[in-house]
DNA sequence: ATCCGGTACC
DNA sequence: GGTACCGGAT
């Protein structure tokens, strides 16, 4: 029996289109935006690049001084060209992410040395230049020039995830590819200024991270996120990486009321500290707790060897010690010895009263383990 | 203390 | 695809 073959999916994103989210968004823009921001209401487009790349990672209320010194320091493309770096980046000072600055400056003499002094009207031509990229050209095309261009800054990318459920990290390829076709969709026909601005308007004022205004919101009817509920989890945050579990064998000896201890290498994980000596390293352990590799008998009187005559261990229970960057799995091993031998000097090694734990420079696992012993 | 973010760079 | 950048918000 013949199956009726399903319609290759559109790939440039037409199912998306929908003119009536566009007009909801220019209108609220025109109603309840905001129209009286310093770099608002000019066609200017050294002073909307220069708002943009202000804007990059920094909070409306944190740039306007910034935008307004500046400004006055370098009023037009030629002048921030023409400026020793030091000078531009005195007036960034401050706002951070000091390579916004540098490459400001950059972007001037480019601007002046290849587009005579003007910026291009073309997004792609924009973001070729230097901290230019593509949601900013697009920015920048539609406030200077009206461009028909797609902008997908992180407060779009939030009314986005929302409105239209979009579960999945934007910072994933996949998820960020569907959220640009998207926004490529849904551009309007006209008005690309107030559509721009409204949508940057509803990610920063309405569509908060937390505690959006959505009853504020002109979206929210129709906004999946609202409607489910799910205002708090969408966008999907970040995923934490799991931590890599590692696992290290120690062996704890003692002898006549003193442990056997070892100073650690200068780098690495406990750099410095005195620890219990190790077999094998510490070993990348798969996420089974399970499967702890255990030292069998024999390795550990060899392992013991060098300090003396074994004649007998014990595995105690597990340590779990988080680390910010990895889980260690200590698998503590008692050692009998029957006879102690001379310490071999160069080595490291040390053996250390009991009493003298407590004062001991040991990792806080190692050391809770050993006074729970000894 | 942790999360967040455009672009450049790796 | 992962990370650094840097200050503000929570």
């Amino acid at each position: 029996m013949k199956r009726v073959v399903p319609a290759p999916a559109a790939g440039d994103g037409r199912q998306f289109a929908d003119p009536t989210f566009s007009a909801t968004v220019i209108a609220w823009q025109k109603q309840h935006g905001r129209h009286a921001l310093p770099w608002q209401n000019t066609r200017d487009a050294y002073r909307i690049w220069l708002s943009e790349i202000m804007l990059q990672q920094t909070q409306v209320s944190a740039v306007i001084p910034y935008y307004l010194r500046f400004l006055q320091r370098f009023p037009d493309v030629a002048s921030l060209a023409a400026a020793p770096v030091e000078d531009v980046m005195a007036h960034w000072s401050g706002l951070g992410y000091y390579t916004r600055a540098r490459n400001l400056h950059r972007c001037a003499q480019r601007v002046v040395a290849e587009h005579g002094g003007n910026f291009p009207a073309d997004p792609a031509m924009l973001a070729e230049l230097p901290g230019i990229g593509r949601s900013t050209a697009a920015a920048i095309a539609a406030f200077a020039c009206g461009a028909r261009a797609a902008i997908l800054d992180g407060n779009v990318k939030r009314v986005f995830a929302r409105v239209f459920g979009i579960d999945g990290y934007p910072g994933e390829k996949k998820v960020e590819d569907a959220l640009w076709l998207r926004a490529e969709a849904l551009l309007p026909q006209a008005d690309m200024t107030a559509y721009t601005q409204g949508l940057m308007d509803l990610g920063a004022t309405v569509c908060a991270r937390s505690r959006p205004a959505c009853p504020a919101c002109p979206l929210a009817t129709r906004c999946v996120a609202f409607n489910t509920l799910r205002t708090a989890e969408l966008p999907v945050r970040k995923p934490k990486k799991a931590v890599p579990q590692k696992h290290a064998a120690l062996l704890v000896i003692l002898h006549e009321g003193q442990v056997l201890l070892q100073q650690r290498p200068e780098t690495g994980i406990w750099g410095g500290l005195l620890s219990l000596p190790e077999v094998g390293g510490f070993t990348p352990l798969e996420n089974n707790a399970d499967a702890l590799p255990a030292l069998a008998e024999h390795a550990l009187l060899q392992a013991a060897a060098p300090y003396g005559v074994a004649e007998g261990s014990e595995r105690l229970p597990v340590i779990v010690h988080v680390f910010t960057h990895f889980k260690l799995h200590i698998t503590p091993y008692r050692v009998r010895l029957a006879r102690r031998l001379p310490m071999v000097a160069q080595d490291g090694h040390v053996w250390l009263a009991a009493s003298q734990l407590a004062q001991a420079p040991l990792p806080a696992p190692v050391k809770k383990l050993l006074l729970g012993i000894a």
